[in-house]
DNA sequence: GCCAACGTTGGC
DNA sequence: GCCAACGTTGGC
């Protein structure tokens, strides 16, 4: 069964249209186990909201999905990145990415947008203080926010 | 730029 | 194992 998860980018330093350009992105720099972990569950197939974070304003630019299931992050073996870790090891990795895919950009919905659809009320997203990277959605979040996108006037 | 939230690190 | 210090995230 698929399941439904949320991925946060700062869109300065990678947008949905970045992905869309791309085809395929390997979803790199993850360095929070919490979120590391949900995306060891992921698989191929399974559907993302693309969410843009420290963006005016904030919300969601669109639809991807799992294009590849998880291995090891290789930024983190690289000094000259930004997400080096020196404490990991390639006989022991500790971070890992999935690599993700477009499958359709979304009219944006704001962060403050976001807050008003009833069914995103238990939404971690919208959780005080959450600051996971990457997390999982239910199925009836994911569609709740696919069909404020694209129901809505415009 | 500020600051609240929260994860990680390291001394003890 | 506790907890203070520190770093990062992300909305504003």
């Amino acid at each position: 069964m698929a399941a439904y998860w949320l991925f946060k980018s700062e869109p300065d330093v990678f947008s949905y249209d970045h992905l869309v350009r791309n085809k395929r992105e390997g979803w790199d720099g993850v360095r929070n186990y919490q979120a590391r972990n949900f995306m060891r569950e992921m698989k191929v197939g399974d559907k993302g909201i693309f969410y843009h974070s420290n963006a005016t304003p904030p919300g969601v630019a669109g639809v991807c999905r799992v294009a590849k299931t998880a291995e090891p992050d290789p930024t983190q073996f690289d000094p000259g990145s930004k997400y080096y870790d020196p404490a990991s090891k390639p006989s022991d990795p500790r971070w890992d990415w999935v690599t993700v895919a477009p499958v359709k950009k979304l009219p944006f919905v704001s962060l403050d947008e976001l807050k008003s659809i009833p069914e995103l009320a238990e939404c971690r997203l919208l959780a005080k203080g959450n600051r996971l990277s990457v997390m999982p959605l239910t199925e009836h979040e994911f569609e709740a926010i696919v069909a404020h996108a694209t129901s809505r006037r415009r």
